[in-house]
DNA sequence: AACTATTCCAACCGCAACAAA
DNA sequence: ATTTGTTGCGGTTGGAATAGT
């Protein structure tokens, strides 16, 4: 794919990568880590950009990701915290393991907005359009506003052990809470119990402290949360050889999974070490929601797959206590099931091994 | 079967932030 | 303090794949 007409002085290649420079890319960071990527073509004999290898490697090779359809859950995730953040793809791809900024904001421009669109939402605010159906246009009340500012959100958290009277919109929940009539227009409450303070982790009941682990507070607080595509990050998840680490010169301490808590550091290794197995996703709790829709007559019921999410596996369990691990120890990869090497990489494939560090400089 | 329209996603671009010189 | 190089992020685009006619 020749996305633009070349122009540099060198001849570089551009477009669709190849296997063979797949492989190329693939061994150089399984021998000498992802350092330095401005040098990292010319060592790995490519004929590309530093950049377009790093990209390649965040997006598509590193063995950590999660290929495949969007779960219920993700998408529930990704609608709710592009509610609060915005367009900050990678830091709500850093809540989403094996996820790319590139593969959400896809996800989101492909699929997300258009069935927001037909759900009567305005993906930009989150709001419902205004609608001869719904509400007079542009009568939307400040307050019930879905994206929310950083005050906004420190706000709307418990003080002195009390809620604050919440102002996140009943619009963001209603997504996960499938209460959402046929116009978008919001129907349910319990704003009480749902306040952005959990999202926030500023919450101190248990139900928060528990998602506190899972949605790096800091993250939604313009704090520094290295997203799984930092290089700090990838330096740890270059910690085992995608094509075999029987190829590498790691040693099997190096390449051991490290599983200690104390090694967290980052947005995404705390949000995949949490040594609590009784993580879960507040807004879909809370939403055991039936009995919190107390106006389901515009609801569609059933037909709303938000509510139906709810009797699904929670997402928390698939990512800590079990399918998380299980996606490591299978080793899901760009290459699915026919890379045994990559899964066999995959499976030794640890992004807590901080101590790692494969980088020749 | 051939053509056109649409969708999806990998990759590119430009910019900003940061670090080192 | 300034320059230069590198990295990371978000927006955009082009083309392959798919659906529709």
């Amino acid at each position: 794919m020749s996305k633009r007409p070349g122009g540099t002085k060198k001849r570089l290649k551009r477009g669709l990568w190849s296997p063979e420079e797949d492989e190329k890319l693939m061994n150089h960071i399984a021998k000498y880590g992802n350092g330095c990527w401005s040098s990292i073509p010319k060592i790995a004999g490519l004929e590309r950009c530093g950049k377009s290898c790093r990209l390649r490697w965040i997006n598509y090779l590193r063995p950590d990701l999660k290929r495949g359809a969007f779960s219920q859950e993700e998408e529930d995730l990704i609608i709710h915290l592009h509610s609060i953040l915005g367009n900050k793809w990678s830091q709500i791809a850093a809540q989403l393991p094996g996820r790319t900024d590139n593969e959400v904001k896809n996800f989101w421009n492909s699929f997300i907005k258009k069935k927001l669109r037909q759900r009567g939402i305005d993906p930009a605010t989150h709001k419902p359009y205004a609608t001869a159906a719904s509400a007079p246009p542009a009568a939307t009340p400040v307050s019930r506003s879905a994206v929310f500012s950083e005050a906004e959100l420190i706000l709307s958290s418990p003080v002195g052990g009390q809620h604050m009277p919440p102002l996140v919109s009943a619009e963001s929940y209603v997504y996960s809470r499938g209460s959402m009539d046929g116009a978008g227009g919001v129907v349910g409450g319990c704003s009480d119990d749902v306040s952005l303070s959990s999202l926030s982790g500023y919450n101190n009941n248990n139900q928060t402290a528990d998602f506190a682990g899972y949605l790096d507070a800091d993250a939604l607080h313009g704090g520094v949360i290295p997203s799984v595509s930092s290089s700090s990050t990838l330096n740890s998840m270059a910690g085992v050889s995608p094509g075999g680490a029987a190829n590498t010169n790691a040693t099997t301490d190096e390449l051991c999974c490290n599983n200690n808590p104390s090694n967290s550091g980052s947005g995404f290794e705390s949000s995949t070490t949490q040594s609590s197995s009784n993580h879960h996703l507040p807004w879909l709790e809370l939403g055991s929601i039936s009995s919190c829709t107390e106006d389901a007559s515009g609801a569609g019921a059933g037909a709303d797959h938000y509510g139906a999410a709810l009797d699904e596996l929670k997402w928390s369990d698939y990512v800590f206590d079990g399918g998380y691990q299980q996606y490591h120890q299978q080793g899901q990869c760009i290459y699915g099931d026919s890379k045994a090497a990559a899964d066999a990489a995959a499976a030794q494939f640890d992004a807590h091994g901080l101590g790692i560090n494969w980088c020749l400089n």
